[in-house]
RNA sequence: UGGGGCGUCGCCAAAUGGUAAGGCAGCGGCCUUUGGAGCCGCCAUCUGCAGGUUCGAGUCCUGCCGCCCCAACCA
């Protein structure tokens, strides 16, 4: 306590390893696992889980995480779901090295232990159809009823599981059933179903097995057999607990893994729900599992995010069990922090508008060196061309500035970036009125942004080149939805209600420095004043950005109060 | 209304009976060739509520209140 001042304490899971390690509960071992099933793309939320498996285990000495895919539902999983879920394990900066596992490579061993279930007449083979096994569940509040197949003799219930497996009764004829309790108020432990027959191929297995186990039976002798010492999960398996200690303690297992439970990551503004994910993907409300908008692991690495970024927002969120909404704030905290050591900066304007330096000389242009990031030395220069016409940011110039405006309006002085002092002197506006064109001067005497005579300007604006910048795309994006949570609907509706229809914003006439030609996609650059940006795949001849962050912005909060 | 989990600042989150860390957000100020970054300061007399035990309670006890999860042959 008196020596916790400046320490943090640890989360109570990390402190629950250290006590079973000083303690020598597991023999002095950490074994965790991150079991994925591969029915869909990983999230922001797996991410959390991620890091606290792999965590957990390379803090302690000898400590391994294995890569598990949990895969006992052939309906749902599929290889192109495995091989997403390597990616972007390894992606986020994890190596599970020769630990790549299956539950599907027990499924033999997981047989033999069903059948030793029922040699100890613990469990049973049950006939009844789905509905009446629902009606003889009970509610939540009344007992269950047993079933009138709960007494069949071990005889008969090896028999029946052997022609199960063997194929020789229809998807949902029958079940095998651990013999516990319909009584218990613990739902899970009235009398679940630990096998199910589903004839359907098997992404592993192919048509190997037509019975499969369910998660209560498989998970936690999946952990046993692999040597989990600490078997991390969410809070809803809760419940789920005293099953899976009464599978392992019935079949006297030598390692019995300790369940842990955590809450789950909620992220302000988005959803987590893979089922939700799968909507928006198959609604075509986004562009796919990758889309810069989703919280998918792939979505925020084609965003720009940069894993290192993910990693430091998950180890700073910390690990509860209290239920949590993280606002998206904190997560752009964490990508800038990130982005802002290692981003290189580079001029790109967005919405261009024209500016010509009169008493600059026709056809004539130079070099301006610029420093690629003020927060890395080593970065170092690169020469930026300057010439007569110009484009800066439509938003940098007011006819009429309000109070605190510190950018260009007519005839006041402002400092392009890197170049030199301009002033507007005049004001060049097409048939509706529209502001097309700036006329500046420059002074010669403050090339490189600084005056000899030691006049300050207020403002510094960031600029190209016309004739040399690049044309780009760029994809501005906003939150998915424009509620905090999408899930909270009136009746009647659902969470499309709540899809905000200004989360994507194509600019097409952007005009970038010469210098990001050739960038391949993923490379991530900040754009001075405008934000951080990541070269999107779809690049091609012309540059497409997307954009991962704004930069804080305060002038946007002055101007928001008014 | 059975069982389980959880309530500490707007959002996270420490504190394991000794007198409420830290981060994000916010708000002031300094600095600045990014209105970025950085730096400094402010931001819970108080831990869902009410009692009780104790020299001392966020931590222990009792009783309330509130939120979340469980009735897929999903995980």
């Amino acid at each position: 306590m008196s020596n916790s001042e400046n320490t943090p304490g640890k989360d109570f899971i990390r402190a629950i390893v250290a006590e079973d390690l000083a303690s020598q509960k597991h023999g002095g071992r950490v074994v965790t696992r991150f079991p994925p099933e591969p029915n869909g793309y990983l999230h922001i939320g797996h991410a959390k889980s991620i890091c606290l498996n792999f965590g957990v285990a390379s803090e302690n000495t000898g400590g391994i995480c294995y890569l598990r895919f949990d895969d006992t539902n052939p309906a749902a999983e599929e290889s192109e779901f495995v091989e997403s879920i390597k990616n972007d394990v390894r992606w986020l900066g994890f190596d599970w090295g020769e630990s790549e596992h299956y539950t599907s490579s027990y499924f033999a061993q997981l047989y033999e232990y069903a059948l030793q279930l029922i040699r100890a007449g613990k469990s049973y083979v049950c006939d009844l159809s789905s509905e009446e096994h629902t009606a003889h569940r009970g509610s939540l509040s009344e007992p269950g009823r047993n079933s009138p197949f709960r007494d069949r003799s071990v005889e008969e219930n090896l028999e029946l599981v052997e022609r199960m497996r063997k194929g020789e009764f229809e998807n949902g004829s029958r079940v095998l059933r651990a013999k516990i309790d319909m009584a218990s108020p613990v739902i899970a432990m009235r009398d679940p179903i630990l096998y199910r027959i589903h004839k359907a191929p098997h992404h592993r297995t192919g048509s190997e097995w037509c019975v499969y186990p369910m998660y209560d039976f498989a998970h936690c002798l999946s952990d046993s057999i692999e040597g989990i010492t600490h078997s991390l999960c969410t809070l809803e398996f809760t419940d789920h607990r005293p099953l899976y200690d009464w599978v392992l303690d019935e079949l006297a297992t030598e390692c019995h893994p300790q369940q842990i439970e955590f809450a789950r990551l909620n992220l302000s503004y988005t959803v987590m729900s893979k089922r939700v994910l799968r909507q928006l993907v198959e609604g075509e409300h986004v562009t796919g599992w990758d889309d810069p908008r989703m919280p998918t692991l792939s979505g925020m690495r084609r965003r720009g995010y940069p894993a290192e970024a993910i990693r430091s927002f998950c180890d700073g969120i910390g690990i509860a069990k209290r239920d949590n909404i993280i606002q998206l704030e904190r997560l752009e905290f964490s990508v800038r922090e990130d982005l802002n050591r290692t981003a290189p900066r580079v001029m790109g304007v967005l919405r261009p508008l024209r500016v010509v330096i009169e008493n600059y000389p026709e056809g004539e242009s130079e070099m301006l060196p610029s420093v690629n990031n003020p927060e890395d030395a080593s970065a170092g220069t690169r020469d930026v061309p300057f010439s007569r016409v110009l484009y800066i940011e439509r938003g940098d110039f007011l006819e009429d500035p309000p109070k605190k405006f510190f950018r260009l309006a007519p005839g006041r002085e402002v400092r392009l970036r890197y170049a030199y002092f301009v002033t507007c002197t005049d004001v060049v506006k097409d048939a509706n009125g529209e502001v097309v064109e700036l006329r500046c001067s420059y002074d010669p005497a403050t090339r490189g942004g600084d005056a000899p005579d030691g006049r300050k300007v207020k403002g510094t604006l960031h600029w190209v080149s016309a004739e040399h910048a690049v044309t780009a795309e760029v994809r501005l994006y906003d939150r998915l939805f424009r509620v905090e949570d999408p899930l909270d609907v009136d009746p009647g509706e659902d969470f499309r209600s709540n899809l905000n229809p200004d989360s994507l914003e194509v600019l097409t006439d952007c005009r970038i420095e010469p210098s990001v030609v050739g960038a391949e996609p993923g490379t991530r650059y900040q754009f001075e004043r405008n934000g951080y940006f990541c070269v999107d795949p779809d690049s091609g001849d012309t540059l497409v950005f997307d954009r991962t962050a704004t930069l804080r912005d305060s002038w946007g909060k002055v101007k928001k109060r008014g």
